[in-house]
DNA sequence: GTAATAATCTAACGAACGTTCGACAAATTA
DNA sequence: TAATTTGTCGAACGTTCGTTAGATTATTAC
């Protein structure tokens, strides 16, 4: 805490404002449409400035990228702490993976969710590195499953996240709310949709 | 036919050129990350001449994106012609949409399957319509599936292509193929996974 | 209060970009 | 063969980009 009740330094206050505004402008200009003159204007500052706290332009898009990876990854922690039943588990780290894409932040939208395949190979490792702690959780959770025999845990866990990050693609607020794409999705996968079964 | 025995005119053939490699160096490099200049070189011309054939490096893009669209489309349409078993149509399907985004047309990946968030307004509601003109050959074949009662059909039909779809992000090629991860995917989905159910 | 450090500023550099212009060559038509 | 269209070319225009240098102001430490 510092003398005038504030909790950051003045430092701390211009970088997380920075990514914030440079999280809305990739997402809604995509990376190379977003200027840095843009995201200083944004952030209210001259252009030179924002390099006071940011080393390059990429190195933004990783600070960027972390801070989304790392709220998602506590909002479905959070989630799942006080849940036992398996089931209940996963169906509440589904909601809280959808929310968390669709409503929470939509900046972190299309940035933690893609591969970063056009970006240099410094921040692609970083962010695999973080996908992959992220994926670690529904592993888990599946692990935890009782299943029908002869499911292939692996590709039980692609579909769930592929079907549910899908709806960036589709989702329409005046249509489908995250939680109940998520219950649907959900529900179709565990009972299964052939009628002969 | 023309005289010397070529089907296309001098201009076609260079036109088709320019798409095939404007289609590669899109996917590889991404549309910002690849220049006029590079893909006039890829094509073995001087980046003046690409403006003969396309008015802007957009027209472009929607020349790529609807050659790779179209391709997609009949090869979907081809492969469920022969076959008349409703299961059996939907996994042919599945397999040929899967087979054409991973192995095929490696270079349409992105493009066909990515929406255009950050293109203009004239590209983006071509690509939506190419889209959703695909979408169509997958609502058809749900529709014939005789399904458990309680199933939302269009969930249905967002859950196989998103998970599907999604492989492209995962794929790797020493590991699975796509005929496979289009089965084993329909396979969960068909007969669902709770051991208790 | 003074020195040191942290943060922002103005100004600009060099490179790359999409695109255009006008001349020239190749192919087709009459 | 002459006229016309089709395709390609070299050269450049104007703009925007990421980034840097150096001066200047605000904040902190002694």
């Amino acid at each position: 805490m510092r003398g005038d009740g504030s909790v950051l330094t003045k430092g701390a206050q211009a970088r997380a404002r920075i990514i914030s505004v440079a999280e809305t402008l990739f997402n809604k200009q995509g990376f190379d449409g977003a200027s840095m003159r843009d995201i200083a204007a944004a952030a209210e500052m001259q252009p030179a400035s924002v390099y006071y706290h940011f080393e390059s332009k990429e190195e933004l898009l990783w600070a960027v990228w972390e801070k989304g990876g790392l709220e998602l990854l506590d909002r479905v922690n959070d989630a799942i702490a006080g849940k036992t039943d398996p089931w209940q588990r996963i169906e509440t780290a589904c909601i809280a993976h959808t929310t968390g894409l669709l409503d929470w932040r939509r900046a972190n939208q299309a940035l933690f969710v893609m591969p970063p395949w056009h970006y240099p190979e410094s921040i692609k490792t970083r962010v695999i590195s973080l996908r992959d702690e992220y994926e670690k959780i529904f592993i888990g959770l599946i692990d935890d499953l009782p299943l029908r025999k002869g499911i292939d845990r692996r590709y039980l866990r692609l579909t769930i996240i592929g079907a549910l990050s899908w709806s960036l693609f589709w989702f329409k607020k005046e249509r489908d709310t995250p939680a109940s794409i998520a219950k649907q999705i959900l529900s179709i996968l565990r009972g299964g949709i052939d009628a002969a079964v």
